[in-house]
DNA sequence: TTGTTGACTCCCG
DNA sequence: CCGGGAGCCAACA
């Protein structure tokens, strides 16, 4: 039986809305799956955020590299050289680390404040 | 169809 | 603060 009628959030314009979403963050500042995931309708699918920038075309311009966990550290799930790069381009862009490698997402987090 | 996986997040200890 | 475990929802085999 049906557990639930609400429509899914995940639709398959959702990885649209993620590259729209997060070029929306302007650079030296980051954000996170979770709060990509919120501004898409729900705070639960924060790994299909990740789904989406992993299937990114090459040669899509979305400032993926802005896009970090909650934690405030890269998640590269064994893709250290895709992690490198990412730091690399946080770095470019005046995003300082800290020895732990770690942003301070009080002072980083984009606040969506396009939102309304 | 079921089972596994994942660029996540939250809760514990 | 950090690591491990559970929950989460779709994609994929």
């Amino acid at each position: 039986m049906s557990r639930d009628h609400e429509p899914r959030v995940v639709t398959p314009g959702f990885r649209d809305r993620v590259y729209a979403a997060v070029r929306r963050v302007p650079a030296g500042r980051v954000t996170t799956y979770g709060d990509v995931a919120a501004v898409l309708g729900s705070p639960r699918v924060a790994r299909h955020v990740g789904w989406a920038l992993a299937a990114l075309p090459a040669g899509t311009e979305v400032p993926w590299h802005r896009v970090i966990n909650a934690r405030g550290t890269i998640s590269h799930r064994g893709d250290l050289v895709r992690a490198a790069e990412q730091r690399d381009r946080l770095e470019s862009e005046g995003v300082d680390f800290d020895p732990s490698g770690r942003v301070d997402l009080r002072a980083l987090r984009w606040d969506w404040p396009d939102l309304g």
